[in-house]
DNA sequence: AATGAATGAGTATTCATTCAT
DNA sequence: TATGAATGAATACTCATTCAT
């Protein structure tokens, strides 16, 4: 009997849960590096700041909360691409280019458990399974490419560590630059690794 | 006449602000992202409140300061490395592993700026010249390395752009898990420019 | 529907504010010229220091509505007795004696904009009119008693403007010397008028 | 012995104060209602801070000092003129003028005491003498006045006091308003006064 | 469950006063 | 005596959190 009632409230519980999410990252988006107030994401979400704390225990959780769904989407349609079925230079392409689309949309992904203070409450395991998550986005994609014929055989494991680390470096220079165009570091940086990755010996370019 | 006590009281001005950073560096070491108060920062100093006051004019100057001294120092210590006369591969291991010591020291380095809020007020073409000579860095060791005969004719803009967006990734990641042993994501990072830069053709390794 | 909450909303919102300007009202007697921190008028209403930035957006607006608050009250007490019918006379001396009951229970009614540094917020048109309707209040006065017969034909701005001065003047002496029985003055403030303001010819009195 | 380096010491005493003095005037002056503080009137006198306190105790005893000397200068400039030989009109007159001028150059000397919260301090003697004689000044003139025969016989005690708060009152609201220019309100008063003064019936005159 | 007013701890900054030089 | 750096109490304002309705 119970159950029902039950479900019903899990799922207002998580469209609430949503509506917030959504909110927080509207407020995340045009504040500056301050002024993420609880007040200023009840309003955003359209209700009452006390009503916040029916959903979130504490600003912390909150934030936690939003930290982990931006991880999950960006992830989620990460891994989509890296397991679709084009041609693994053109899949790579695509992730980076849906990585940068996704930063200049969503300024604050990759450091908000940073600036919010929360990046010592996640349980290193956490952070660290986040990580080998990314990075393995990129080595499947090198490995399929390697079968494919497309790449020569390298190091998977540190080829994709280093390509998702000047991701990282690329998306955090941007962002103290205040330049959220990332064609050209894109561009750099895929041209760079085909070079890399391309069977054969490599040829000399010109600068 | 008056000569004599004004570099007296120059003298003291300095020794003063250093005593303020070494106390701000101190406090951004151990704190939180929380927490950087004017009064811990007196605190660490040894000093009263009011006396930072006489220093600088506000927290923001006074982060300013401290972040200028920061990229001072570092670049100071990289441009040594870049100018000096070892062999290029041996200077890049040597770059890398002055930046990567730096940062284990002072974590705080690469984004005290946005974490403290004065990102914004810093005008963009400051930044931009400090990221064009931190990649400049590279490029110098890049260029002479080809010229040395180390390295084969790539597009040295390129590379030092990737080389050092990935070494700030690297930094990133590494801060973002908490862990400050730099070694192995330091190995892999050269040993991929290496294979990449190396002259003559390609030889494929094993995962 | 909303209507009603709306209105409930509004009816809190200007009882609190009418607390809050008691209290102001409060401390403003007490304190001497010092001390009147928003802590302290917090305490006087029986409410947190914050509970204050709910009805006034920062000090110096609390300041502006208790400034406004008390010249609006005398101001209408004032107007009310100008336009009683009472003769003239009898409404001057009533007048004088509203005005310094007035002043005597709000100490700080004729100068809280100049103690409390707000005097130059205040545009400078705001200012004349409140003077200007203070004089004018005067002036009806003296204008229905010459219509009566009471004065004789004298110049009624010149008169009030510098019967309103004097007014000012006695408050401004008395509140110097800290007592705040106006009686004396406010006899003799009268009854040089009266005696300006008599027709017919005027005889000479003794010391 | 001691006495010649001890009126040494006096003389030197006296003309430190007088250089503060008139630096806290001048400090004053510009200021607006805030920002009086010790290291601007040490810095306006070309002195350091804390050698204020050689010759001040505090800072309420210098703004007491500068208050008095305030009134020392104004009351005897005024007493010169009611003493001096012309006729009695054109030296009541002569008397605003000063005082208007002199409010005109240091706005603060009627309110000083209050705004500084030195007030309460003055014993009540103080302050009541300091009118009295300042009343005496007009008393002064309307009895030599009516010697004369310049002006009718009126209660001298009562008129002088009511054209003294009358002109306290003029500098109460000129200064409100933010204006020193006393040249229309200063006639009317003169106007009235003359009139009420003038021996023989009044003649009622045109609005 | 929802509301939003109330709370009060926390923080940057000012400035009178002191005191070692 | 003069200096001016150091002191630290004081104060306006913010905002996460609570709780009566």
């Amino acid at each position: 009997m119970a159950t029902f009632s039950e479900r019903q409230r899990q799922v207002k519980q998580q469209a609430a849960q949503e509506a917030i999410y959504e909110a927080a990252l509207k407020v995340l988006s045009n504040a500056s590096s301050e002024g993420l107030t609880m007040h200023d994401i009840a309003a955003a979400a359209g209700i009452a700041t006390g009503t916040l704390y029916n959903y979130f225990k504490n600003k912390e959780d909150l934030l936690y909360y939003v930290d982990q769904r931006l991880h999950d989407q960006i992830l989620t349609e990460a891994i989509e691409i890296a397991h679709s079925s084009i041609p693994a230079k053109q899949r790579l392409s695509l992730l980076l280019q849906e990585i940068f689309y996704f930063a200049a949309d969503h300024h604050v992904v990759f450091d908000l458990a940073e600036r919010s203070g929360i990046v010592e409450r996640i349980p290193i395991q956490e952070k660290q399974e986040l990580l080998d998550q990314a990075v393995g986005v990129f080595q499947i994609i090198l490995e399929e490419g390697i079968q494919e014929g497309s790449f020569r055989k390298i190091n998977t494991r540190k080829t994709s560590s280093i390509l998702f680390e000047a991701v990282i470096g690329i998306l955090e220079t941007q962002k103290y630059i205040g330049n959220y165009d990332f064609t050209r570091a894109s561009d750099d940086l895929l041209s760079l690794f085909y070079e890399y990755l391309q069977p054969g010996p490599l040829v000399s370019e010109r600068n």
